[in-house]
DNA sequence: TTGAAAGCGCTAACAT
DNA sequence: ATGTTAGCGCTTTCAA
């Protein structure tokens, strides 16, 4: 330690002050010696701990305050081992879903005084695993996940392996041991379908996300679930995925309904697609009876308002930060997966009937 | 330490190897260990520091994938003093400009190899300060934050004076001396109002948010001052500012409607109240000339398509964090503020002029 | 109630 | 090119 350009006279105790360093914090040493107690006292004030004297805590309270003293977390952390933090990954903390998602998981995390690192995938598993990686570096002491669809899962296992909980939200592992929060997807979209087929509509086109996402494979199968237990035959022509969650399906819809079988109804996959078909109904200028998958902002102020299958986000954050602290308390029971049911809101544009539409025609 | 209880003969150098610690990761000193080197070459290999053999590195590698080895970032921080992590405070991360905005820091956070903490303030001043500070705890590299309304600034000084860099983000500090990028709120509304006015309009009513808000303030006054350019007489009873941002709005706007001279057209202050008044004016089966500040999904899908007045929350993000690590890089120029201009989108309802609506009575 | 001191896992300076 | 070591700021025994 260099010594010799200390102008003033130092206490010789080789102990260098927050002023001497330059725009650095002040730590506990500083506050201690301000203060004029061991370090030991400052951290247990810092702490609330019982055993201090009501003298030492002001005495140390007024230092932390003239010092402006914040604790440095890092090195807590480095020698308690935990980090009171949780790492979460959806596919977009920009998407109505998941950013209801992730402020339902803020709130949780928040309640048990820890702090949230975000991230969102942008549906790459190589940006996912990049992120939870980095996640596990920082050593969160659990993870909320929505792991996109092609990647590899096994890399988790060293994490999970290693202490690092985790739990899956919006779809379930493949391989993987743990817990997991999903929704009741095909059970939704067979309901949905189904309500329009109570209309009587024999005819019903449905739109969806890229079909190697889980969430959309399964609305899929719901919906030809609900045609099948109709007798109603499948026809390939009336399903169309688009690429991207954006892309408009005017250009589909368009060719569906020149057909000379057009359909009278629409399933939508999810939000985005309910806000894309009913631009291109526009386009097209018809009306069809419309039920989407997930509610969203305003479904209610179009005319007619827009009947959909509901998910409950909210409830998906708080069961699955729940269940990760559960872990997090020591719990090893077998891993479970919840599934949450979906509510089907009736606001009108699902109860458009086929002899409606057909008389509009 | 405790020895006496190892059962097969150790290495006798004090070194406990991460298998006799159940559950805990591997360190540097165990991969060091298999490899059969020293713990600065690993920790050269895991940086990737180019003096290095190749042996070394192959030995190193092996051990690191073997024992699941991934290096823990709180040590590294404390050392180092970088944490490599951005704190980002927004009002609401599930509201559709936050989120949005989230999305843009995250990606420009991420291209700096950085990792973000969010945290929702709620507009809770005690909220947004105690998240702040458990940021600040965490030694963020810097800051993004839009503080809430009605709460101190000062306590911000103290981690100013500290070293950490912060830029304000959809308003404006009003004592500190810091950087911010906000938006032309005022200039906005003003040529939002002044569109309807073209068309005719004299009777405008105007629905906001709290006029606490800082957003909401200055809109009202884009709004006062279209009115006085046109000379027209500013009526308080055609302004309404709403409690919570999600209040329903056909009360108040039934009200102005049974009056004697009726508004012809609507300036909504933001996204949601966008949404309420679009709602409100179906239950009054009536149709008025719209304009609403910010943009939002579905706002060209309503018949007619609604005309925003539109931000850019993905070029805020970019550039808050553009000037955020500036800062960081060592840039110690003046603070500034720089003002993004909003973009008028013409979709159909704030060009129903004054005659169509009266006409339609 | 309190101070002293060890050590969490890492990086970086130093010596070889 | 590589091993050794001090020490980042904190918590937590251990003595006193």
């Amino acid at each position: 330690m260099q010594r010799g350009m200390v102008s003033e006279k130092d206490a010789g105790d080789g102990v260098r002050a927050a002023a001497e360093r330059p725009n650095a914090r002040a730590t506990m040493k500083d506050v201690a010696r301000v203060a004029g107690v061991g370090v030991g006292t400052v951290s247990r004030v810092v702490n609330g701990k019982s055993n201090v004297s009501e003298e030492s805590i002001a005495a140390v309270n007024a230092a932390i305050e003239s010092l402006g003293f914040r604790r440095n977390d890092s090195a807590r952390m480095l020698r308690t081992g935990a980090t009171a933090s949780i790492g979460l990954l959806v596919e977009d903390v920009a998407d109505p879903f998941f950013s209801l998602l992730n402020r339902s998981v803020e709130e949780e995390v928040l309640r048990r005084d820890s702090v949230l690192l975000t991230a969102s995938s942008d549906k790459d598993p190589e940006r996912a695993r990049k992120m939870i990686l980095t996640f596990c570096a920082r050593r969160v002491d659990g993870l909320v996940i929505t792991l996109p669809e092609g990647g590899d899962e096994e890399y988790l296992r060293a994490e999970l392996d290693a202490g690092t909980s985790m739990v899956f939200v919006d779809r379930p592992p493949r391989v993987l041991d743990v817990d997991s929060v999903i929704v009741d997807n095909r059970g939704g979209a067979r309901t949905g379908v189904a309500h329009l087929i109570g209309y009587g509509h024999r005819r019903i086109a449905c739109f969806t996300d890229r079909p190697d996402l889980y969430t959309a494979s399964e609305r899929i199968a719901g919906y030809r679930a609900a045609l099948e237990e109709a007798g109603i035959p499948f026809d390939p022509e009336l399903v169309y995925s688009s690429a991207t969650t954006r892309e408009p399906v005017d250009e589909p819809l368009g060719r569906m309904l020149a057909s000379n079988d057009p359909p009278t109804a629409v399933f939508a996959g999810n939000n985005r697609t309910s806000i894309n078909v009913i631009g291109a109904l526009r386009i097209h200028n018809t009306s069809l009876a419309i039920v989407g998958f997930d509610d969203f902002e305003l479904a209610d102020v179009v005319v007619p308002g827009i009947t959909v299958v509901a998910q409950d986000p909210k409830a998906m954050g708080q069961i699955a930060v729940g269940m990760l602290y559960k872990r997090l308390d020591g719990d090893i029971s077998p891993s479970q997966t919840i599934t949450l049911d979906t509510r089907l809101i009736v606001r009108g544009s699902g109860e458009l009937s086929r002899d409606a539409v057909l008389a509009a025609r």
